[in-house]
DNA sequence: ATGCCGACTTGATGAGCATCAACTCGGGGT
DNA sequence: ACCCCGAGTTGATGCTCATCAAGTCGGCAT
């Protein structure tokens, strides 16, 4: 890391900031409360294959989807035609809760596609306020895994801005480690990259032409190892260092 | 706009999300469904003076605050000594929330400071927990305004990263005409900047010098003029142009 | 006034990365 | 086997913006 002319800027920021890390990769839905398992427990089981879409952008919004197993990226259509990827929902996590909340017939401001076969629970609009009206626990604990979620973008959104994007390319890879990692015998960790690199570059606010160039970057500095979707990480604090900060 | 060499970037996304603007605009908590009016009442009344600080980064979370007039800067402080504005607060609005809801002794991420005479009412923590107890429909309206917040920040985090500096230049002055904002006897739309240039740069992730050219660029194109900290809007059109996409 | 200090501006330079274009690679279908 | 098509890569070019540096301006205290 020291060897690179990279850093124009200052080395970055948003130090201090204790839980930007934890709160994007902990499992948080796996552990949750058993208060959202209520709410859960209102709703239908439905299994989704790869590829196939939860809801369009655009869609009415008629509930929300607790993920039981597998990924779900959320993404959304921009003016030129390209996607733009939000967001991956993993197990555990809460997808269309826009629906409880913008009363009356909201429509889904992002699509929801699954990206390998997944299990969700699906929780109709009116049973699910009919829950949180019976159950203050069960809001309560909905507002804060909510209020996780907004914490977290906004200060994704500080930290992003202000870092290059080969320090947002390490964030994403460092990210997706829990639900999408594995150590190897040797001590290495595995990356099963969940998506194209299209989505990797949009989701972090640059072009595959880059990802192209940061990933040959990586492995000309022994950071990071790429054969497809699959990435060698000799050593994880390797690619800390690139992020900087917290 | 059209004879600028500007965008080389695809002219820019996130079409169709109707609301972002309208989300970031309206002045949300001030026409407040009178449910979190309840919450409010169980706070007592507290004037700042400008600069003074609501709270400090780290400092326990004791509690959750109702603007009532003014506005407050939530800042994050960088490892690098630098701070990031990461919103403006305005009345209406809530301040502190999301700690609050992180459950037992949580630290603010983040610092809240008046920047002009700010009214606030003050909740502590527990009374607030008391209130939203007994009232379910007050917390569903607390959730639905976070939930709101947490979408929008989303959003603005995909939109942000891909866009020029220009462009979140131009948007941040468009989010501005709600609080800061007033028409001439002859139609011009003028601003009073509530913050300095570096808090203007950090909040829209670039630098106090490229704030400075992006204002020189836009007296060029007769977008708007600055003097201090006064902008003159001859033609509110002119900046939407800019934003090419909400 | 005068001096001082921070906020702001202006200039020069180059790094980072978007863009356009051409290419290779790999998988699926006929 | 072949073609085909999309995904991914590689290369050349130059725009945007960060950085360093040297100013100017304005407010405030002495």
């Amino acid at each position: 890391m020291r060897d690179r002319t990279f850093g124009k800027r200052t080395p970055l920021p948003i130090s201090a900031v204790p839980g930007v890390e934890r709160l994007r990769d902990s499992p948080q839905g796996a552990k949750s409360t058993g208060q959202t398992d209520i709410l859960r427990a209102a709703g239908t089981t439905r299994v989704y294959s790869a590829g196939e879409p939860l809801f369009q952008q655009g869609d009415p919004c008629k509930g929300v989807f607790f993920i039981e197993s597998g990924t779900v990226a959320v993404r959304i259509r921009t003016a030129s035609g390209g996607d733009v990827l939000v967001r991956l929902a993993e197990a555990g996590e809460l997808v269309g809760s826009r629906a409880l909340l913008e009363g009356g017939e909201a429509n889904h401001l992002k699509a929801a596609v699954a990206i390998n076969e997944v299990r969700t629970s699906f929780v109709p609009r009116e049973a699910a306020l009919d829950v949180l009206e019976i159950r203050p626990g069960v809001i309560l604990s909905l507002l804060r895994r909510i209020a996780r979620e907004a914490s977290q973008a906004e200060l994704m959104r500080a930290v992003s801005m202000d870092c290059s994007a080969r320090a947002r390319f390490a964030r994403l890879l460092i990210s997706l480690r829990h639900h999408h990692g594995w150590v190897s015998d040797n001590g290495d960790l595995f990356l099963d990259l969940p998506v194209s690199r299209k989505d990797l570059a949009s989701s972090i606010g640059t072009r595959p032409e880059t990802v192209s160039r940061l990933i040959e970057a990586f492995e000309a500095d022994g950071i990071a190892f790429f054969k497809g979707r699959e990435v060698r990480i000799p050593d994880l604090d390797g690619l800390l260092d690139e992020v900087e900060a917290i």
